[in-house]
DNA sequence: TAAAGAAAGTTTTTT
DNA sequence: ACTTTCTTTA
């Protein structure tokens, strides 16, 4: 153990070894956080002598859990363990608590609750908002889902947002209607959304003393990692289960919150040592990572935060190459430039690992093509992960069903899938009847038989069929299943048969009946095409998956069904794959040799939803420094000048943050003219950019300058097309002229009114804005305009009102 | 009822 | 552009 130790710098050891009572550890980005939770783990078990059993780490993403689970395990080889740590993520953590205490929370939950993922919660949405009336467009099922969610991770429940909603507008009135039906509903299904998993747990441990003290027990040394994103309900959590020891070891840094959007609280990490005042503090300042390159530009950007202790990060690392960058013409060039380097790197070094960062799972496409093409495996973490394939969900729909019929999210989904007679009328009547009678869509269907009323015998048969395919897999469920599930004197019976059938992979088995006997594998196979035969493949890994939890024991189904609920990313993250595609967000915590950023354009990253608020524009360009900072030697910046958005072609400016990056430390790759050369040949903006940087710490908002020479950029490539432009005779002269906006009224031949990409427009609501784009003619021209704080606009000219500014 | 065609919504990030 | 959902038709 003492050489591993060896191994770490100084602050590393002290935090690994300094076990007792709250510990905050300040880690810096590639400051090795991630080996000193593993060395204090393996230290904590091998010198300690504490047993594994008695500590748990928590982690956000099971990618982390799996990655740490490794490291513990690498540290640990050779040694026999009683038993394994626990590390988890809080969502499992608290299925595990709930699984097995819940019924003591006193709610009428039972141990035996679904687990409702967000598909599942939005579908019940729609049909609250449809069994309320509101059947208008004015309050979308999204909108809905996020509101509910926002308050749920606020604490609020169904009477204190209702309360909250009695002075505020009817929107909010709806909602809070829609959130209390929904709640119902959840609770009438035994189901919980991932919000309640927490809600739940924290409830029942500040409710049951004897729970708070079983589990305090139980987890005598906890570790948190990526603390900086725990959220209110978290942070409760957390306190919950240290109250009695104090152990207390949290890992963070407040420079890569990126979740603030879903309720994480800074403060939590800010105010550590208020809130466990014998906390000590470690910090972790040297980067093991990147080059000192990579570093000094991650760090010039984000220094633009005002909202920032600030820190300072070294490294002995190499100074290491510039940065790159490359300005494409479209996103298809920018995916076929970067598959382009991705191959220069490997042909002069084969094993470099290569990552593509983009704000958006949409971009994700393009990119897929590009590698395709230059033949490079590549994997992609997020966007449509294996457990949200729509055949996967289905099977696991019936799984739902097999263990509780009554699950009407799981019965609505699959009842006519694959087609089975069962249409929308019938549908539509069985769910009329089970609102009227109150019970579910399981209980209606029996309600049915015994009086059809308008249902024709043909859907009453088809209804015939699917109740006893059900019944079918109930009793193959049953079979595998706990013995809560079964009526008392057939226990013993039942226990035996599960034996026998256990020895025979009982959940894998119930997968592929759930396969077959639903007539699912039928379907697929007489569509005959390529999808289809990709589907059957999908059902086939299905069934490899079930393999794992065949033996088990008695609750095997029930956590194959969990899992595939939570681990939506499961081993997506394939290590040794040559390019892996996935968003800024999913590549926290992860490090490559090679790494481009792509889609650096203003509205996309930053993000245009996040334009308007500055504390959010402050969380884009901490996400854009966390994806740089992934990076350990080659770095690559990229942007396109248009892009299709929703089909239509817009062009786009370069993102701000390209602007904040130390022009002098940025190589340019692109053929011809870009912005960055163009920023670089003028003066002015170089100039500004220093004055830029005294005044940034009081205005928090956005970069304006690199608004300006983004303007002026424009006029420039005008120029160079030959498209008359408002001052064109001064824009040849580049950048080097006094500063002034251009006005649609000094040009003689230039109507008043009349605004060509380059000039400036006032719009009534979103003020000054830059003109990009201007298509069609007559009745229907249309501008694209970039609206500081709002994003590009399309507007059709006519119509906006628009004056020149 | 199911298939084919039309219209509407989608894309911020995740457990 | 693409996918989901609504509407029409056989």
């Amino acid at each position: 153990m003492t050489d591993l130790l060896a191994s770490l710098n100084p602050e590393q050891r002290e935090a690994a070894t300094n076990t007792d009572g709250p510990l905050l550890i300040l880690a810096g980005a590639g400051s090795g956080k991630t080996r000193v939770i593993a060395h204090r783990i393996a230290y904590l078990i091998g010198d300690k002598h504490v047993a594994p059993w008695n500590i748990l780490a928590v982690t956000f993403t099971n990618k982390a859990a799996q990655e740490m689970r490794e490291r513990v395990q690498r540290l640990l080889r050779g040694q026999e363990l009683q038993s394994s740590p626990l590390v988890s993520t809080f969502h499992s953590l608290c299925v595990r608590i709930l699984r097995q205490d819940i019924e003591k929370l006193n709610e009428n939950y039972t141990r035996t609750f679904t687990i409702y993922d967000q598909d599942d919660s939005l579908r019940l949405i729609k049909n609250c908002l449809k069994e309320l009336g509101f059947d208008d467009k004015s309050i979308g099922p999204r909108a809905v889902q996020g509101a509910i969610s926002g308050a749920k991770n606020r604490g609020e429940d169904v009477e204190e947002y209702a309360a909250a909603g009695q002075y505020a507008d009817d929107r909010r009135a709806s909602i809070a209607r829609v959130y209390r039906a929904y709640e119902e509903r959840l609770h009438q299904n035994n189901a919980l959304d991932f919000d309640d998993l927490l809600i739940k747990t924290v409830a029942l441990l500040k409710s049951n003393a004897e729970v708070r003290d079983k589990y305090n027990n139980r987890f005598r040394y906890i570790l948190v990692d990526e603390y900086q994103d725990t959220n209110m309900l978290q942070f409760e959590l957390i306190q919950l289960l240290t109250e009695k020891q104090q152990n207390i070891c949290v890992v963070g840094d407040e420079d890569q919150s990126i979740y603030k959007w879903r309720g994480a609280d800074i403060g939590n990490i800010l105010n550590f040592e208020s809130h466990f005042p014998e906390a000590k503090t470690i910090r972790l300042e040297q980067n093991y990572r990147s080059t000192q390159v990579i570093l000094d530009v991650a760090g010039s950007v984000v220094t633009h935060n005002v909202a920032r202790k600030g820190k300072s990060l070294w490294t002995s690392n190499p100074r290491g190459d510039r940065v790159r960058y490359y300005q494409a013409l479209d996103a298809e060039a920018e995916a076929r430039f970067v598959a382009m380097k991705i191959l220069e790197h490997r042909e002069k070094e084969a094993e470099m690992r290569a990552a593509v960062l983009y704000r958006t799972n949409s971009q994700s496409r393009v990119f897929e093509e590009a590698m395709r093409r230059a033949a490079l495996s590549y994997n992609i973490v997020g966007g449509f992960s294996f457990y949200e394939r729509m055949e996967v969900r289905d099977i696991i729909a019936y799984l739902k069903l097999a263990l509780n019929p009554n699950d009407s999210i799981a019965l609505q989904r699959v009842i006519n899938s694959p087609p089975r007679g069962i249409g929308k009328h019938t549908i539509d009547e069985i769910e009329r009847r089970a609102n009227d009678a109150g019970v579910s869509l399981w209980q209606t269907i029996q309600l049915v038989f015994e009086d059809p009323q308008s249902l024709n015998p043909r859907a009453v048969t088809a209804l015939k069929r699917f109740q006893h395919l059900i019944r079918g897999l109930g009793e193959l469920a049953s079979a595998t299943s706990t013995e809560t599930e079964v009526p008392k004197g057939e226990i013993t019976k039942t226990r035996d048969s599960a034996r026998v059938v256990h020895s025979s992979s009982p959940v894998s088995d119930l997968v592929k009946a759930a396969i077959l006997e639903t007539g699912y594998e039928l379907a697929l196979k007489e569509e005959r095409n390529d999808e289809a035969d990709a589907r059957l493949e999908n059902l086939q890994e299905l069934v490899n998956a079930a393999v794992d939890y065949d033996e088990l024991g008695p609750e095997a189904l029930r956590e194959f069904i969990d899992h595939s609920a939570l681990v939506s990313d499961a081993d997506q993250y394939k290590r040794d794959a040559q390019v892996t595609l996935m968003t800024a967000h999913s590549a926290k915590g992860l490090e490559f040799p090679l790494v481009f950023i792509v889609g650096l354009e203003d509205g996309l990253f930053p993000h245009s939803r996040s334009a308007k608020d500055p504390a959010e524009l402050e969380e884009e360009r901490r996400l854009c420094y966390v994806a740089m900072t992934r990076a350990e030697r080659y770095l690559y910046v990229t942007h396109a000048t248009k892009r299709r958005v929703y089909g239509a072609e817009l062009a786009s400016e370069p993102s701000q943050f390209l602007n904040e990056m130390p022009l002098e430390l940025i190589e340019d790759l692109t053929l011809g003219k870009s912005w960055l050369s163009f920023a670089r040949g003028s003066s002015r903006i170089e100039y500004e950019h220093g004055e830029y940087r005294k005044e940034k710490k009081t205005y928090a908002g956005k970069t304006y300058n690199s608004v300006d020479s983004i303007a002026d950029f424009f006029k420039q490539r005008a120029v160079q097309l030959g498209q008359p432009t408002p001052g064109s005779r001064n824009a040849a002269s580049s950048g080097q002229r006094p500063r002034q906006a251009p006005s649609g009224n000094d040009g003689v031949r230039l109507q008043s009114g009349d605004f060509p990409p380059g000039s400036y427009v006032r719009h009534a609501k979103y003020g000054r804005g830059l003109v990009l784009r201007r298509e069609g003619a007559g009745e229907s021209l249309k501008l694209t305009v970039s609206f500081p704080g709002y994003g590009q606009k399309k507007l059709v000219q006519k119509f906006a009102n628009l004056e020149p500014a």
